[in-house]
RNA sequence: GCCGGGGUGGCGGAACUGGUAGACGCGCCGGAUUCAAAAUCCGGUUCUGGCAACAGAGUGCGAGUUCGAUUCUCGCUCCCGGCACCA
């Protein structure tokens, strides 16, 4: 006898023993069935799941169970974003070594996530603090060394004098040391940099191929790319030889420009500033402010006149040269020619330094007082050039060009592409990372570590002492010889951006055995990743990293694919009174305890049904109260009664059901109709993957199999309401699997159902019952509701136009008016406009 | 500051290609059951007026296009994400 009554904790236990044990998620390459790569941004190793982990892996594991329902090969693979920061803050903390409490955290997340019954191919999960999963990294890198896509360069960091070491941004609190509090200095240090912007093309135009990306995801990484076709402008230096370069979009503008500003770390102003202290202390200041454009970017604008003149490269004049705060060192050229006029960030600052404003674009036809243009606000727009020499009268195309041409004939500029863009610094002096494979030997210099001497191996038994990575002061890693010369040499103590290692994970997985090269052909199998889904967060970083690793993958030959990720979807945030749920907010939900309490599936259940997948998500105990109550719902109506046999009679192996569903009485037929509907709007928001509209439907077929069931049972209907009660149960069960596994599984095993529910067909709407003979249609008059008719399916026009006029309601609001037009909606409206 | 996204009842959200605003769920109110409570079941629930039928207002604010706008256009405002060393 079954219990009527749910016990998720059973359940769901059995449930996933009967996955372990049929090893159910365990994948290989096929050549039967369309493959389907399913992947979700892997973790954090933390500590414990958070909502938005859940929130994360539900969607992707639903997306999986659906796609194989639809007769996939699917691949849901997981692995862990092993190395970073937070594991060193932890060392510190509890004086444990990163590397042990990172394991820890490992297994204690595995185990959290198995309880969840996620479908992942456990035998695929890596780990990236592995030295069998870096060592192709490292790999990979030296390769791109011999090919001139990596290079060294200095680069600012931030610099806590206090503590002696280097702070991330994020440890960067208002200029000053998040630790001791002390002003955050800027140092210039020796880095890695690996060549993103020879792709940077390639990065922009393959985003045309990426339809199936959000667009928002798409504008936000062409923005972020950049690229802008303008002119390099050499303006003299009065005294020197050298002249400052500098980059613009609008050289129609330049008869305009009125001063020149650099960056406060441009060679011009670090010159001045060594017999100037004014200046040197100007410079000092900007650099409290930390090397992050958003706090650079925010300050007030400010600056200093350098008491340079630069020599205006076609009239010849003079114009002051200023150091300024918000003339970003990486960008351009690090200088920037000032237009108060047509740019309202330097005619801001002319107006607080007194600078003249000079007006040499005007609109088309224009012919009123040209400084009236920008009394108020900077000019931005094109138009006509004035006051501008020979340029006068041109527009910004012809004055581009004509700019242009003269420039380059005179040797003082060149048309150029310029990109927003930069070269991605790889090095971090933190110790948990992998180690950078170079050798720095003091004949050779740079020397990479031999292929055979990978990996170069993170020692693990470490103490962190919070000044600085701590094998930069271990000689048993640093010391070694240097593989061109034989003579002492020294390691690279630096280690590589933890970007690096979730840039090919993904790939990884396809070859995750394979001891003797980074990829194999199984790659191209999996590849590319037909899913992807994670936080919008990553949006730019993390997804421009990934695609720029997967076309060096390609051209390294390991590869032929030109993009990672095929599709992608991009998870909202979980919030809690309206903000996101952190530690740090101490707001945050414990999903164990959820799991605890509850169930995986109504924790499953829930995390769908708040909201869509793309918006945020706000937390709410009560509704999962509500997810909790329609999982017994689900139970009970299912095993209730003679239910379970029904479904048996239905769907047990060789049952063929052959209903005539044409003479079944009219309330019989209305409901199937209602439930194929819910079915049809189930099946196209699953494929939009609106996954809380398909819960919605879910709990409207619920409701109304309990209405069918109960009139059932008055005993007075037909033994078609047996066959609509079997299907609709069929229907819910292969329906809700993807979201709610556990309970799902259990249900078709108790309905005596042949086969594994992973593998059902996913179920189809009739036909026949979407249609019906009567359809409702709404009348308005001059577009406001007044009334509503119901008219055979097939009905004329002319007849819907005599039902509309001839409704009660919508009489009292034509009385005695003058009917101007009626415009009739097929199926759906007719809208009467009077006067 | 720059780039991107969002704002709908008391709350989460729904509304297919411009066509019934508020589906589904939560909460709340009323009822059934119970010695009582929990659980469960039934009914109601945008606001204002009305016993009701119904009417008026209503999708952040202000304009515009349209027979008709949550949906399209423009301006504003508030909130969220990213800004290259958090991951």
């Amino acid at each position: 006898m079954t219990s009527h009554v749910y016990h998720p904790r059973e359940i769901e236990q059995q449930a996933q023993d009967y996955w372990d044990e049929e090893q159910s998620f365990k994948m290989s390459e096929s050549s039967e069935g369309e493959k389907f790569y399913c992947l979700s941004m892997f973790p954090y190793p933390s500590g414990r799941l958070h909502m938005g982990h859940v929130r994360n892996y539900t969607i992707g594991d639903v997306i999986s169970r659906y796609q194989r329902m639809q007769g996939k090969n699917v691949l849901q693979p997981m692995g862990w974003d092993a190395f970073g920061m937070p594991a060193e803050n932890a060392a510190m903390k509890n004086n444990v070594p990163p590397a042990r409490w990172t394991r820890e955290n490992i297994d204690y997340m595995r185990t959290q996530l198995k309880q969840l019954g996620f479908a992942y191919d456990w035998q695929r999960e890596l780990a990236t603090c592995d030295p069998d999963y870096y060592r192709w990294e490292q790999w990979l890198f030296i390769q791109l060394y011999k090919k001139d896509l990596v290079y060294k360069k200095t680069a600012a960091v931030n610099w806590c004098p206090n503590d002696m070491t280097v702070l991330a941004n994020e440890q960067v609190i208002d200029g000053c040391c998040w630790r001791c509090d002390t002003a955050v200095e800027r140092k210039e240090i020796p880095q890695w940099f690996m060549k993103i912007t020879a792709y940077a093309d390639e990065l922009l135009t393959e985003l045309d191929n990426l339809p199936d990306w959000p667009e928002k995801v798409r504008t936000m990484q062409r923005n972020w790319i950049g690229r802008s076709k303008g002119i390099e402008v050499v303006f003299g230096i009065e005294g020197q030889d050298t002249g400052l370069k500098v980059f613009t979009t609008r050289p129609d503008t330049l008869m305009g420009v009125s001063y020149v500003a650099v960056a406060p770390e441009h060679a011009l102003a670090t010159e001045v500033a060594r017999d100037n202290a004014d200046i040197a202390a100007f410079i000092k200041e900007c650099e409290h402010a930390g090397t992050s454009e958003a706090s650079i970017e925010a300050l007030e604008k400010r600056g200093l006149d350098l008491g340079l003149k630069a020599i205006h490269p076609i009239s010849g004049e003079q114009v002051p040269v200023y150091v300024a705060n918000f003339v970003l060192i990486g960008y351009g050229e690090g200088a920037v020619m000032a237009v108060p006029a047509h740019d309202q960030r330097d005619w801001e600052f002319a107006q607080k330094y007194q600078i003249p404003i000079r007006v040499v674009i005007t609109p088309e036809g224009y012919d009123g007082d040209v400084d009236a243009l920008v009394s108020d606000a900077a000019h931005v727009d094109k138009g006509v050039l004035v006051n501008s020499a020979e340029f006068t009268g041109l527009n910004f195309r012809q004055a581009f060009d004509a700019i242009a041409a003269y420039l380059e004939k005179n040797d003082r500029g060149r048309v150029r592409v310029n990109y927003r863009l930069r070269d991605w610094g790889v090095s971090r002096q933190r110790y948990w990372g992998a180690p950078i494979p170079m050798i720095n030997c003091p004949d050779c210099g740079v020397v990479p570590v031999p292929e055979d001497q990978l990996p170069v191996v993170l020692p693990e038994e470490v103490v962190i002492d919070g000044e600085g990575s701590p094998i930069k002061k271990m000689p048993a890693f640093y010391q070694t010889t240097c593989p061109e010369c034989g003579h002492d040499a020294q390691r690279e103590t630096d280690t590589f951006d933890t970007f690096m290692e979730s840039s090919w994970y993904y790939a990884r997985y396809a070859s995750y055995d394979q001891g003797e090269s980074m990829l194999d052909q199984r790659a191209d199998y999996w590849l590319p990743v037909d899913q992807y889904v994670g936080g919008i967060e990553h949006a730019i970083l993390h997804l421009l990293y990934a695609r720029f690793f997967h076309k060096l993958m390609r051209d390294a030959g390991l590869i032929t694919s030109n993009e990672p990720f095929s599709r992608l979807l991009t998870q909202g945030m979980v919030l809690k009174d309206g903000s996101k749920m952190s530690k740090s907010r101490g707001n945050t939900v414990d999903p164990q305890e959820l799991v605890g309490k509850y169930g995986a599936d109504t924790v499953r259940l829930f995390t769908m049904f708040a909201a869509p997948p793309e918006q945020s998500l706000e937390w709410n105990g009560n509704a999962v109260e509500g997810a909790s109550r329609f999982l017994k719902r689900f139970w009970k109506l299912v095993t209730d009664n003679d239910h379970l046999d029904l479904l048996a009679a239905w769907k047990g192996p060789g049952n063929v059901p052959a209903v005539d569903w044409q003479n079944a009485d009219a309330d019989c037929r209305k409901w199937r109709h209602e439930v194929h509907c819910l079915l049809q709007q189930s099946n196209r928001d699953f494929a939009k993957y609106q996954f809380n509209t398909v819960v919605s439907a879910g709990m409207k077929l619920l409701n109304l199999l309990y209405d069918v069931a109960s009139a059932r049972h008055s005993g007075t209907v037909g033994n078609t309401y047996d066959a609509l009660l079997a299907e609709g149960i069929d229907i819910l069960i292969r329906m809700l699997a993807p979201i709610v596994p556990h309970i799902c599984h259990a249900l078709w095993g108790l309905g005596g159902v042949g086969g594994a529910l992973l593998d059902a067909n996913w179920p189809q709407a009739d036909p026949q019952a979407l249609l019906r003979d009567n359809i409702e249609i709404v009348v308005q008059v001059n577009g406001k509701l007044r009334g509503k008719i119901n008219i055979a399916a097939g009905a004329e026009q002319q007849q819907i136009e005599d039902a509309a006029l001839g409704d009660d309601n919508v009489q009292r609001f034509i009385k005695g008016r003058q009917v101007r037009k009626i415009i009739v909606v097929p199926n759906k409206l007719v809208n009467i406009v009077v006067s």
